[in-house]
DNA sequence: TATACGATTAAGCAATTGCTTAATCGTATT
DNA sequence: AATACGATTAAGCAATTGCTTAATCGTATA
């Protein structure tokens, strides 16, 4: 707070009272980048949405997206501690599921990102 | 592709075929990560929210955010290039504006994700 | 034209991240 | 019980990222 290199109030039209308004705006937004995270990872969007079209274990997605499986295996634990995907053994494979509508909602909103915009 | 420890088809319920329809679907989300790389950083989602509510310089997002300016600026730097925001010069000072609806759309859906999942 | 100041850029550093290989765990099969 | 195999975890490495300080640019004012 105070090691912002403080001149006075440089944009005139705004006052201190205002920069105060606009920080606890910001706890609207608080925490959200936990989720974008998660999205950040190509790899973690292909999952998901794959997973949005049924269930796969885990060596289907190695398959799928030609990587190793510790490496999905670890991108499916972030997903898991995210609360993303459930998954459920049946033998010796672990099936992974989709656990949530909401992320399926925000990937489809930045897809009609890039076909209006681009 | 053939680096991967192939066994046969490990999960039998799928056929090689299905295996080509879900990495064409994949299609579907190339490239998405690039916005989502922007929302990654928290500074970077609560600039673009800031924006949302009106116009500000560079300094005074450096003052709300209790930032430096070169760390300010440099966040810019990136919403500029992703086109996510324009910018305009007056006088010595620089003030930004959001430049895209959808990233808005994109934020709300998160916020969405975090009222009720949580 | 000289100074001031907001803004940007450059260079360097610390922290994070995603992968690899190797080891371990859990379940099914022989 | 021993072996096989899918899955996970651990340790270590390379690449990326976001910040800092210092230098530079651009515009306005004295």
């Amino acid at each position: 707070m105070d090691d912002c290199p403080k001149t006075d109030w440089c944009s005139s039209a705004h006052l201190a009272t205002e920069v105060e308004a606009l920080r606890e705006k910001l706890l609207e937004v608080a925490g959200l980048s936990e989720i974008f995270k998660v999205l950040n990872d190509e790899t973690r969007t292909r999952i998901l949405y794959l997973l949005a079209q049924g269930e796969l274990c885990t060596c289907d997605l190695a398959e799928i997206l030609e990587m190793s499986l510790p490496a999905i295996s670890h991108h499916l634990r972030l997903l898991r501690m995210a609360r993303l995907v459930r998954h459920r053994r049946e033998g010796k494979n672990v099936y992974y599921a989709l656990d949530d509508e909401h992320v399926l909602h925000i990937i489809r909103e930045a897809q009609a990102h890039f076909r209006e915009e681009r």
